[in-house]
RNA sequence: UCCUCAGUAGCUCAGUUGGUCAGAGCGGCGGACUGUUAAUCCGUAGGUCGUAAGUUCGAGCCUUACCUGGGGAGCCA
């Protein structure tokens, strides 16, 4: 017989049908002639009931059949007797698969602590938080590449090893075949680079925006989707030492298209998640946070507030607060800055512009005012900065004056400046993480429970 | 990296001014129960109190260092 998914056997009316499921026992439970046996097989966060006339069956497979084991069971699925369920099957055989020892599988029937589950991320996917959270995590994933699919981008494989370090994106990790214990080193004591794998030195990419423009500049419009590294010792709920980020670039958008297509992008993630995850996210509403739902209805139903740094930077001062870090033009926005915009005074996700180009890193286009760059930041409620990004300098004079003066290492970027020297295009692109993305749509609040295996300082295990 | 809180049974925690302080609930196991819903009821077994030093007649409790985790901050997506 073919095997039925749980989610088929719960949507559709196949009542008086043989049929087999397979999956992952959730509970059992008895009394002296029946018992029950709550089974899930990861296709949706339901379980679907088995019933089981424990006259008809081997005690020792029954004793077998507990939290956590591995079955398959065949039986006619009917109309539930009972109050929790529409549909439930009548067991006529069960094969145990897995048996999993009560005494010592970590995972109980009752809740856990998230703490508790992150050591056991081995395992995690099989709770119907975590089971929850991956399937939106799919289902976001997939809404990326529907959504620029849909909109004519092509998706550009930026490399995961790159030897520029000019982004100043953050701390890199090294890559290297060296044997670590014996490192070449030249006549001055350095290490000799020379005579590594790629002959110079090499580390994990921060970020693909660079080679993203190559693309834009002659595919039009592309996006990056893939996986991120940073080195910096951040110990926090919304930061990953291993990421995934989106990155879209697009030749002849100005940063007001740019801002069209973050807005419309990420709204159309949130609705995606609501049209096609609707018992996760119920589950979740229940669950994590209970006004997760509507605050997701609040945002794609809301305009974002569009707000120059300058305008905001004079709200601060303004408001009415005592700031740990005191607020005037050309600081760079704290924390406790950006939470009180967008949770105090407006109430809605903004979009800050125009920053000081000193705050700033230095492919971004300068304003005519001398003073300022053309960056946007997508600010989300509970988050904080959900995307980053920018028009991009294209003016070959303005870009090489903006690395003279922060004394960047002009010739590690000789094929970016080029692509401003040969046929140079208004263009513009941003960063969107995909974690904190999934921790706005999911409501969780710890980013390492949003990805299924979180490397973060001092932990790399699973 | 800085600030702060925490680490006691498989899990979540209680443990007073240092002196019956080795505890509870849940989970597990055994039993009862003619359809259960995180079932219920009865019974039962679990612990070098994060690690290492120190103070003291005596430390789960006080001191110091370290490890791990949470929260906040910085760096950012």
């Amino acid at each position: 017989m073919k095997r039925s998914k749980v989610k088929e056997l719960l949507a559709a009316g196949k009542t008086g049908t043989d049929v087999l499921v397979k999956g992952w026992v959730r509970t059992k439970r008895g009394i002296k002639n029946v018992a029950f046996i709550a089974l899930n097989d990861g296709s949706t966060v339901n379980n679907i009931q088995i019933v089981v006339d424990v006259a008809n069956f081997d005690e020792e497979l029954l004793k077998n059949i507990t939290t956590g084991a591995c079955i398959g069971a065949t039986g006619k699925l009917v109309e539930s007797q009972g109050q929790g369920q529409s549909v439930e099957i009548v067991a006529s055989s069960i094969e145990l698969y897995g048996a999993c020892d009560p005494e010592t599988y970590p995972l109980q029937k009752k809740g856990h602590s998230m703490e508790f589950l992150r050591e056991h991320a081995h395992l995690r996917p099989r709770t119907n938080i975590f089971g929850a959270i991956l399937r939106i995590r799919h289902a976001m994933a997939f809404a990326i590449h529907k959504y620029f699919n849909d909109h004519g981008f092509k998706y550009l494989h930026t490399p995961i090893i790159t030897s520029s370090d000019a982004e100043g994106a953050g701390e890199m990790f090294h890559v290297t075949s060296f044997d670590l214990k014996n490192v070449p080193l030249d006549e001055n004591g350095e290490v000799d680079f020379s005579k590594d794998f790629f002959g110079k030195a090499t580390n994990l990419t921060v970020s693909g925006q660079l080679e993203g423009e190559l693309g834009a500049l002659a595919l039009g419009e592309i996006y990056t989707f893939g996986p991120t590294f940073r080195a910096e010792n951040s110990n926090t709920p919304r930061h990953l030492a291993e990421f995934w980020m989106i990155e879209p670039e697009m030749a002849f958008y100005d940063i007001n298209d740019n801002m069209d297509l973050a807005e419309d992008f990420v709204k159309y993630l949130i609705r995606y998640a609501l049209e096609n995850c609707a018992e996760d996210l119920e589950f979740l509403n229940k669950m994590v946070d209970n006004s997760l739902l509507e605050r997701l209805k609040f945002v794609i139903n809301n305009s974002f507030i569009r707000m120059p740094y300058t305008e905001a930077i004079a709200i601060l001062e303004k408001a009415d607060k005592k700031w740990e870090y005191p607020v005037s033009w050309g600081c760079d926005l704290q924390v406790e800055h950006e939470r009180y915009l967008v949770e105090q005074h407006f109430k809605c996700p903004v979009i800050l512009t125009d920053y000081p180009k000193d705050i700033k890193a230095f492919y971004m286009k300068q304003n005519d005012d001398g003073k300022t760059v053309r960056a946007m930041d997508v600010l989300f409620p509970g988050i904080g900065e959900i995307i980053g990004g920018s028009q991009r300098e294209d003016d070959p004079d303005k870009l090489g004056a903006r690395i003279r003066e922060l004394n960047l290492p002009k010739k590690d970027l000789w094929w970016y400046l080029e692509t401003r020297k040969f046929g140079s295009a208004p263009h513009s692109g941003f960063g969107l993480g995909f974690e904190r993305i999934m921790l706005f749509v999911t409501g969780m609040s710890n980013i390492r429970d949003v990805i299924p295996f979180p490397r973060t300082p001092k932990n790399a295990e699973f």
